[in-house]
DNA sequence: ATCGTTTCTTGATATAAATCAATCGCAATA
DNA sequence: TATTGCGATTGATTTATATCAAGAAACGAT
């Protein structure tokens, strides 16, 4: 079915109407992909060439540290992902991006989105206004990491996410929450 | 003098060509204002409405958890500031925004700028730009805090920014990195 | 279904950093 | 110049979380 499409347009209207006019063009340049669970999109040290709309599925995005690996965060339905710091300044990325489950994405590519930021005002402003989202979360998160204990935030995450104990495995939430999956599964098993 | 007007200018143009017919009418929006040491810009809980260039001085931003603050960020010459979380969503301020020196700041208030994006599309690229460049710092300094131990974060603060420590009580500085007063003077003084 | 990996759990121990407490230094003010 | 109060230092102790280690459970590939 096409309507992925039809999703990515429902998530962009969130924040910006889109003349159907300019929508054909602004659309045409979204390609569909679908990968296995295990897949790489983007490696250490790669420029992003691509911004990704996750349909189906779960992404993660990790940076290495000594060979650990340090989970950054994860993309589900409707959300965007990719290494994009990379991506806006064409510098080597810092960040692996993986999905972790069979996953359905739409892409567009640097240049493509480029044009369309110069061809339509609307396109440019949800530019600005998906920026200003991410930078929201990451406010949110920053702060979030910040004040609380590991197991305060272990705690919270429950709260609101409990889902993602589903979708993603410990370990990688627990670089996430940043702490040891040896911590992680003791939080867990104490409330039980 | 009014040169605060032209390094605003410069500033700008780092991130996008602004026409000269163009300038006039987005740089009338912009008001200087200063204010002493100690100078609260905004409360937590208040709505954010304006958005600040600093020219001169050091600006705090910080939260609050059990009485005890959070130094998040310092902005210093050339630098933006304001709880542009709350600025762009227009939900109560979860940061103080404070003067910690002298400082001489440009501010213009959420309708102008709303109006300005509205009206040109430079106005709107430099928004999706100056976001972006937030982000990538963000983005920067998430990646710092996670992959580095408190002794380490105390010794890149040191090359990168030593010279914030003449600029910023240690106390807030101890904060900034995430830990305690206590154990920024020990490794302050072990390398001495 | 079975074998081999990888992930999760549980326990014992180590350690970085926090907390508590006292003193010192110093800048602002009377 | 004396006084006050906050910030920085230094030491002793506590605590949360990491690390190390070994067994159990879950998962993927043959």
């Amino acid at each position: 079915m096409n309507d992925i499409y039809k999703d990515l347009r429902e998530q962009i209207t969130r924040l910006v109407p889109f003349p159907d006019a300019d929508w054909q063009d602004f659309v045409s340049h979204w390609h569909p992909m679908d990968v296995a669970k295990g897949a790489v999109l983007t490696k250490i040290g790669q420029v992003e060439d691509y911004f990704y709309y996750v349909h189906d599925g779960v992404v993660r995005v990790y940076a290495l540290k000594d060979g650990e690996d340090i989970s950054i965060g994860f993309s589900y339905n409707g959300d965007y992902t990719g290494a994009y710091d990379s991506f806006l300044t064409r510098a080597p990325s810092e960040w692996y991006i993986e999905a972790i489950a069979p996953t359905r994405l739409l892409k567009i590519d640097y240049n493509a989105l480029s044009y369309l930021f110069d061809q339509y005002k609307a396109a440019e402003r949800w530019g600005r206004l998906f920026n200003a989202q991410i930078l929201i979360g990451m406010f949110r998160r920053q702060l979030e990491t910040r004040s609380y204990s590991a197991e305060e935030r272990f705690e919270r995450l429950m709260q609101q996410s409990a889902h993602i104990f589903q979708l993603v495995p410990q370990k990688y939430i627990a670089s996430y929450l940043g702490m040891t999956p040896e911590t992680l599964s003791r939080m867990r098993n104490k409330s039980r």
